[in-house]
DNA sequence: GCTATATTGTTATACAACAAAACAATCGTG
DNA sequence: CACGATTGTTTTGTTGTATAACAATATAGC
């Protein structure tokens, strides 16, 4: 045998080299590990009826309340579009609500209520509990650190 | 000021504490890099008018064909109800095809077409320059190989 | 061998996420 | 003031995904 072997694990099976396994796509193995830690995310926030979307809404309303609904939006990479019915339904929760900006009529400024803010405030507990779960699954708070990184790098996040 | 900051940067500044930030949550970081890899993969694909899942499907079919539909439509993830119209299309391009499996009157043995086979041979290549692409982005073969490791984790795979 | 149960592929359907276009009210600028 | 841009909104369409039901076939128990 001359060392043709580039794949390294199916020499001379009779599968076609050069397909990528699916273990080696960065992107799917990155949809996967989405797919699974949002499923674990979801079942967390069950009970609170709270879906992913919704969770960074209000913990971006909470860090820096008064911002326009287009500007959150933005942020999140939500259509503005779109987050109209989704504002609509923590208004009507009662958690979140529109104010009329002063000094322009069209824009609405985001605040949490009252209740809103006792709800971010459990909320970020439940989140902390199933943070903590993925730390254990990576094997310690360093490989957080270290796939934060990684995942801000691919976003173009400055190197720090 | 005895030391109480445990947010680390906002001390002070009004900004209620608890509540995490967006680049620490681990699933939003996750959801926001995966839709960016996968919109770099979609714009590399669109004159192959290849979608990732499409991508998934021949990849497999190719790395071990003569697989039944279920068993394929499981490993990627994907409800056999909605792998139906998928495998339908590979197969109305002429790219992959359904086999009466021996023995089985029910199951399809899913195979590539020559012309598929062909087409998978260009999207590889294809493929690997959009894998070049986020390996820069992270700054090296290394790091797209931490990456891995971490994502596997998160999928509780073993530890090699 | 016959019957009950399970599996395979399929259809139909519903829902959530997301994108694109258009619109009225309002703003800012020349 | 007139014009173009912005803000929030409605409407609509597409895509991804989940569920239920079904016919054909397979399998296990008796």
């Amino acid at each position: 045998m001359a060392g043709k072997s580039e794949d390294g694990n199916n020499a001379g099976s009779g599968v076609p080299v050069g397909i990528p396994e699916m273990g080696e796509i960065v992107g799917y193995k990155l949809r996967r590990a989405q797919l699974f830690v949002f499923q674990d995310f979801i079942e967390t926030f069950e009970k609170m009826k709270l879906r992913p979307a919704e969770f960074s809404v209000l913990a971006l309303i909470a860090r820096t309340p008064g911002q326009k609904q287009t500007e959150i939006a933005e942020q999140l990479g939500i259509k503005r579009a779109n987050f109209v019915a989704l504002m609509d339904s923590l208004e009507q929760r009662g958690l979140a609500e529109r104010r009329k900006a002063e000094g322009d009529k069209r824009s609405h400024s985001l605040h949490l209520t009252p209740e809103g803010t006792r709800f971010v405030d459990k909320m970020s507990t439940v989140w902390r509990a199933h943070e903590e779960r993925l730390v254990e699954r990576l094997g310690g708070p360093e490989a957080r650190a270290t796939l934060l990184d990684l995942l801000g790098r691919l976003l173009g996040e400055k190197p720090a």
